[in-house]
DNA sequence: GTCTATACAGCGATAGAC
DNA sequence: GTCTATCGCTGTATAGAC
């Protein structure tokens, strides 16, 4: 609980990871401060060097949360729903979820700044991502195989077109902050892979 | 020539203009300095100030330049190309050179950073994509009609589906290098529109 | 058109008191 | 666990010489 450099413990560390993880996400890795999660939580910037010795290790917690979170909600959905269209819905929820609150993907903002971040930082970004398309190429061949999606070509590919749609969607989107934008297109970037071609 | 502020002109101020392009689309608004742009062309951070007043004055010129090209880019095809489909696959094109040069499209690296940004240049920025979904919109409405391509729904909803996966792709394609995961998810956007479904 | 010099704010970070 | 105080660095920007 009194661990530096642990992003884990007391209600304090929680609150700040609360606060960076919402900055990150609407500012980016390089437009935010110490400053700014130290004034909207009431405390000082050195308070937070005790909690995080650096913003690299506040950034490296961030995304081993959000990894985390991510992939327990991948397991809740493979648990509970059995079919492979169904979980490709679920997985697009996920998203949509984040683009409902108007903020980025933690890990497609930090895509984005990624030639800037520290190298462990640039790798867990990686991670997410790699994480990510493993899972969906599952559920696209699933789905092809028992006929409840239809795509030509790898599912690999087709993978990554539903990742890259999804991220940068939801990168427009932001921009009018318009949300049925980005549901609009999820719902065309679906549709291309359900079963009766569209 | 020499007005200050002014993104026209002199040598070293196309030379100002071409680093700190590369800078954004490499690092973002928030990832460079005029340090850095100094260093690079080895003259000194004061001389920048007389090209361009200031950091935002240099981006709103960035943008500008950006988009004059990119609309001209369209312009040509619209001129050049007859057939809906094909002038598609051009506007893919363009987006592949952007990838090919391990760089992301300048106004998607703004779109991420919108939130930090001087509001002449989120107005601009915006421009750029309301500009480009508009284009993309008449083209797939005219393949629609001429039966090079096939889709269900409104052509707003696809376009903002092919504008936004063009992004996300590039995005996530910048991580590791991989230009061939760009081409490939591009592949599959647009097979997702091919008049036989795929 | 570019320079030197400088101002001034902000950053991340550390030391040490409480 | 949070504070004050301070360091060193970098950032943008300006004034004025050349």
């Amino acid at each position: 609980m009194t661990d530096r450099t642990n992003g884990n413990g007391s209600a304090t560390t929680v609150r700040i990871l609360d606060v960076a993880e919402r900055l990150v996400q609407t500012r980016g890795y390089n437009g935010f401060s110490y400053g700014d999660i130290a004034t909207e939580l009431g405390i000082t910037r050195a308070a937070l060097h005790y909690h995080f010795a650096g913003k690299a290790e506040l950034g490296q917690a961030l995304v081993d949360r959000y990894a985390t979170r991510f992939a327990a909600a991948l397991a809740h959905v493979d648990a509970t729903v059995p079919d492979a269209a169904a979980r490709l819905q679920r997985y697009v929820d996920l998203y949509t979820d984040v683009a409902d609150d108007n903020r980025m993907c933690l890990c497609g903002m930090l895509a984005a700044e990624h030639r800037t971040l520290p190298e462990p930082l640039q790798q867990a970004v990686c991670a997410f991502f790699k994480s990510n398309t493993a899972w969906l190429r599952r559920v696209l061949d699933e789905g092809r195989a028992d006929g409840s999606l239809a795509f030509t070509g790898t599912a690999e590919d087709s993978a990554a077109m539903v990742l890259g749609g999804l991220e940068g969607a939801m990168l427009i989107a932001r921009l009018d902050g318009d949300v049925s934008r980005f549901r609009a297109a999820a719902a065309r970037l679906l549709a291309g892979l359900a079963p009766v071609p569209a």
